[in-house]
DNA sequence: CAAACATATAAATACATATTCATATGTTTG
DNA sequence: CAAACATATGAATATGTATTTATATGTTTG
């Protein structure tokens, strides 16, 4: 099956999906967030960030729907809202392990 | 499955692998040598990219052993080393074309 | 409604990196 | 071995972006 190129603009939002995972500290904020839901203000504690930072890193994982916020309360949680994301980067997790 | 976090070693490796297909020219360098294995100017001639900026390309994407190259007489054909990349790279063009 | 709390935004800075242009390295063939 | 060819490297530049500090917005509860 030959797989025909992407065209630009499917290549253009792949890149940019791949550019926003290619960041250390927003990896962290997905694994985080894929397991369960999680407020800003922990996953600020639980990874060490400070509040403003996870907020800019979530606004970009926003933009491009990577995640989603469920307001409870005072509290925002976040979760993934890309199944294909969410898969592929429990499958990256589980593979980056192996070392075949 | 609880999936714990990934290690800060292994996120900083599964970063560095999104952080190098977060480029749409490296992407496209990428899916264009997923179908075949491909020589360097076939690649620039392709993909209307200059000689030079293919090169600075495939040193990164070389680097990471994303891409490994094998020399037939003066050209060199690069083709993807990595599986899970390939595979995941393959499965991701088919998911950008559905709107679901 | 005011105080407290949780999250978001703005501006500034420091650093990374994609691209170009020029040149070098290495390989083949006459 | 020299000329031609294919690929790689270096330096320079321009642009993007991660992080911090400070402040604003919005929500709840007393």
């Amino acid at each position: 099956m030959p797989l025909d190129l992407p065209s630009d603009s499917d290549t253009a939002t792949l890149a940019e999906t791949f550019r926003l995972l290619g960041d250390p500290t927003r990896l962290r904020i997905l694994f985080f967030c894929l397991e369960a839901p999680r407020s800003v203000g922990d996953i600020a504690e639980s990874l060490q960030l400070s509040q403003s930072l996870v907020s800019h890193h979530l606004r970009l994982l926003r933009g491009a729907r990577l995640v989603r916020g469920n307001r409870l309360a005072k509290q925002i949680f976040y979760e993934l809202s890309d199944k294909h994301v969410s898969g592929m980067l429990a499958d990256m997790a589980h593979h980056v392990r192996e070392d075949d």
